[in-house]
DNA sequence: TCACTTATTGATAATGGTTATCATTATCAA
DNA sequence: TTGATAATGATAACCATTATCAATAAGTGA
C-alpha cells in the first residue's frame, strides 16, 4: 500500500475488470507483495507475509488468487523440485526482465540470470520453429533450468567430504 | 523376463552389487518394464503394469525402487505439471538417446524430440560455462521443456472456438 | 546345502501441499 | 442505496508421496 498502489491502482483495476474480475483487498495485497520482492515465494510464503498486515486473509484465497494471476499471465508459476509451487511476477511489469533459473540441489537456493538470455532466446525460437514444423506442435512457452551446487554449498560439501581436522 | 533379462542380468547384478544393493524380483521387473517402453510412466503406471504379472509387488516398493534408480542415475525423473512424477530410463542404456520434451498443456501428451539437440547442447554447455564462471555455480544437469498444443488439440480447440455448424 | 546377517519388502498409517464445499461477505453497476 | 453475484475463508476432503515396522528374502561364508 505504497507508491505501487497509488501508481497502478487504476491500471490493475482495469486489467481485472476487463476480464470480469473484481479488484479486492486480498488481490491488491498479493500483487503488491509480489511486486516489491524478487524472491520466488510459495503460497504459504505469500500467506504468511500478507497475514502480517491483514490477518483476515485466508490461505485458500492466496491459492485462488495466485492461480488467477497465473491464468491471467500476470504471475509465473514454477516447480523447483521442493514439493511446492513457487510464484513470481511475470516480466510484463516494468523493471522485470525475462530470465531463467539456476537451482541449487543442496540448499534449494534459486538464482535468476538474464545473461546469455539473448542467445538462448534465439536458439529457442529457432528450435521452436523447427519443432512446430516437424511435429505441428504450437509452442506457447518454454522452460529452461540449470541444476547444481551454489557457491556456498560447494564449499560445504568439500569440507564435509574431507577428513575432519579437529578430532 | 525376456531377452533383456538373459542379456543383462549379469550386468545389472554387478551394477547393483557394486553399490551394496541387492537385485530382487521387483527391481528386475521395474527395470524390464522401463526398458521395454518409451512412455513416461508415473509410479502408479509402473505399479499397475508390474502388478499384472506379479500381484504381490507393492506400490511402496515401486516408489522406493524408482527413487533408487533415479539416485543411481539409471532412471530420469520428470515433472510435467500434472501433479505426479514421471519416470523414464536414462540414455545410458543402449538404444536411448538424450532428448528433450514437448508437453501439450491441453491433453498432457508428451513428445520426445532429439532434433536440434546438438545445437541445444552446445548452447547449453556454453551457457553453463559462462554461468559457472559468473556465479561460481557448479552445474550438474539441465532441463529444457516446451509447452503448447499438440497437433490434435489444436484442431479440437479450433473446432470448439468456432460457432457450431449443426444447431 | 545350511544358517546367518541384514537389505528389502509390503500393509498400513501418516504427511503435507493443494482443492472442493458452502454459508457469509464484499464489490460494483445501476 | 440496492441487488445480483463474485469473492472470501473456515473446514473438510483429496491424493501423491513417505514413514513405520514386523515379516521376508538375498547373498555370504562355512
Ligand atoms: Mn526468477
Ligand atoms: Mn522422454
Ligand atoms: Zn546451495
Ligand atoms: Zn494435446
Amino acid at each position: 500500500m505504497r507508491g505501487f498502489h497509488r501508481m497502478n491502482a487504476g491500471w490493475w483495476h482495469g486489467r481485472f475488470r476487463g476480464c470480469g474480475y473484481r479488484i479486492t483487498l486480498p488481490r491488491q495485497m498479493i500483487i503488491e507483495l509480489l511486486n516489491r520482492t524478487t524472491a520466488h515465494l510459495s503460497a504459504e510464503d505469500v500467506y504468511l507475509e500478507v497475514h502480517k498486515m491483514h490477518s483476515d486473509i485466508g490461505l485458500t484465497t492466496v491459492y485462488r488468487t495466485l492461480e488467477l494471476l497465473v491464468q491471467m499471465g500476470i504471475v509465473l508459476k514454477f516447480d523447483f523440485g521442493d514439493g511446492r509451487a513457487r510464484y513470481e511476477l511475470a516480466e510484463t511489469s516494468k523493471g522485470r526482465k525475462h530470465h531463467h533459473h539456476m537451482v541449487c540441489t543442496n540448499c534449494g537456493r534459486i538464482i535468476d540470470y538474464a545473461d546469455f538470455i539473448d542467445e538462448e532466446i534465439e536458439l529457442l525460437s529457432r528450435t521452436e520453429k523447427g519443432l512446430s514444423k516437424k511435429f505441428n506442435f504450437e509452442i506457447t512457452n518454454h522452460l529452461i533450468q540449470f541444476y547444481g551446487l551454489c557457491d556456498q554449498c560447494q564449499k560445504t560439501i568439500k569440507r564435509l567430504s574431507r577428513p575432519s581436522v579437529s578430532q
